[in-house]
RNA sequence: GGUGGAUUCGUCUAACGGUUAGGACACAAGAUUCUCAAUCUUGCAAUAGGGGUUCGAUUCCCCUAUCCACUACCA
């Protein structure tokens, strides 16, 4: 499900639980040709991680079912055939052929070849057979006019409205019909969709007058829109990246992460809040806050909401749902991964952000030894070695080599020394990792990588600065 | 081409005629910290252009520009 989809899912979602209402899920998959296997079930378990439970669908039934509209196929010919009775529609016999020939200079769609045709011409064709459609009959004059709780008031000129197909010749209603009569029997009281159909929007209201019904309200949504490579801007689309929420799951998003950052695309709170809970955009979520100017997908932003959202984890849930990522089975970190997790919580965007964080501890990197030199900590490669010797001195006799006991003397040899414990650690956490930043600090390190392998990197640290210094030397 | 819509920092947005145009992301600097992150402080940065209306326009009107959508027997 695209991300589009899923934010004007969440809006009615969000609209409809504010307002005490219902959410309903209908399936509209009116065009055979389109059928994918497997989609409606994607359908239904986006919903389901996103939190945006429905109260009537195909699943779990409702008053107003079938709720899948190839289900409801003999519904739509009964009123589209009321229409023709009223003359709002009419029977259309050309071929998909006879109109290939594109509309000319501001022209309209269809050339409206079958709008005239007497009852006996009908009868005639129908009595032999030959395929038709059902098409709308547009008032050639007139305007349509509605107050749109988002855009305001919109008017259209009747007669730059096409007479648009409401029946297929497979006798499968169009989207533009099937949505209308649905909404209709199933007492949908507000849409809420994107804003690419405000322009059929007038044909939907001249449906619902000419078959006398009450018009629902509108909501229509701002698009949202993707940045492309060279920085222009566009419809959100595969090319800008993940753009499914699953593919964002799968990266590791959180769904609360995703579904808080896409309630910020097109709506703002009227406080200056940022963060929420799906609760708390329920309470706080009004039509009064959507704007009408599209938004660009930010993968920036939505990282730092997400990063806020991990933060917030329970580090229990954290730990347990953060460990496939790790990919730390069957190693020596894994009984430390409680550990690791604490460190990496506040310092990741995304659950797939884990493996390159803690990849230096699996396997030391190859590292330049000018991470030694370090102006603030007064670190210079002499210094380091010598700081580095004294370390393993202290380390390689100490016994209990839990986190409190590692702090405890590392201390105690700063102080011996006469240094802070900034410029005691900044070497032996470049030994132990090779790299400018790591999670956690140095006696972190010490205590995940264990003894052996901490006193071998050490001893490598050293011995690679004394390489050098003899190469620097010829 | 026609029709409809949109236009505030790079990005998400606030300000429904009167503010030094506010907040957030990103970026930069500082504090803090065993590095980084987190946290806190500070800085940088915007009303597309031109006309009106008004004592006063981000806000209302008109024109221009740019962008988007629709213009399917797709949804």
């Amino acid at each position: 499900m695209h991300i589009g989809n899923l934010r004007t899912a969440l809006f009615a979602y969000l609209f409809a639980k504010s307002q005490h209402g219902k959410f309903i899920l209908r399936i509209e998959d009116t065009d055979q040709g389109r059928y994918v296997e497997g989609s409606v079930d994607v359908i239904y378990s986006t919903l389901k991680t996103a939190g945006l439970v429905h109260d009537e669908g195909p699943d779990i039934g409702g008053d107003y079912g079938p709720y899948t509209q190839s289900e409801r196929k003999g519904i739509y010919r009964q009123y589209a055939l009321e229409l023709v009775e009223k003359g709002a529609a009419y029977y259309c016999f050309c071929q998909k052929s006879d109109k290939e020939q594109e509309p000319q200079e501001g022209g309209i769609g269809y050339d409206r070849h079958c709008r005239n045709l007497s009852p006996e011409e009908v009868k005639a064709q129908l009595d032999a057979g030959k395929p038709y459609v059902i098409r709308q009959r547009i008032p050639l004059d007139g305007t349509t006019s509605w107050n749109d709780l988002v855009y305001g008031e919109i008017s259209v000129e009747n007669a730059t409205l096409d007479d648009q197909v409401l029946l297929k010749s497979d006798g499968m209603p169009t989207y533009n019909f099937a949505n209308v009569v649905d909404d209709h029997l199933m007492r949908i009281t507000h849409i809420i969709r994107g804003s690419e159909y405000l322009s059929s929007n007038p044909k939907y209201l001249l449906l619902y007058d000419a078959f006398g019904w009450e018009r629902p309200q509108y909501i229509h949504l701002p698009i949202i829109n993707g940045r492309n490579a060279d920085g222009s801007i566009s419809k959100l689309s595969k090319r800008h990246g993940a753009v499914s929420f699953q593919a964002l799951v799968e990266q590791g998003y959180l769904p609360q992460g995703i579904i808080n950052y896409i309630a910020l695309l097109g709506w703002s709170p009227k406080s200056e809040q940022e963060i929420f809970t799906m609760d708390e955009l329920i309470e706080q979520f009004s039509i009064e806050g959507v704007h009408k100017s599209p938004a660009v997908f930010d993968y920036q932003k939505l990282g730092w909401v997400d990063g806020q959202h991990i933060t917030m984890l329970d580090p229990a849930v954290f730990v347990r749902d953060a460990f496939p990522y790790a990919q730390i089975s069957g190693t020596f970190l894994e009984p430390k991964w409680t550990k690791l997790a604490s460190l990496l919580q506040s310092r990741i965007t995304k659950y797939s952000d884990i493996p390159e964080k803690i990849a230096f501890l699996l396997q030391m990197p190859e590292y330049d030894t000018s991470l030694y030199i370090h102006k603030k900590n007064k670190s210079t490669l002499e210094s380091s070695v010598s700081i580095l010797s004294h370390a393993i001195d202290c380390l390689s006799g100490l016994e209990d080599w839990s986190e409190d006991s590692l702090m405890a003397s590392m201390t105690a040899l700063a102080t011996e020394l006469g240094l802070k414990l900034g410029p005691l650690t900044w070497p032996v956490r470049i030994a132990l990792s090779g790299l400018m930043a790591t999670p956690g600090g140095a006696i972190d390190i010490l205590y995940l990588l264990g003894k052996d392998e901490s006193l071998k990197r050490l001893n490598d640290g050293i011995r690679l600065i004394s390489k050098e210094n003899l190469e620097d030397g010829k």
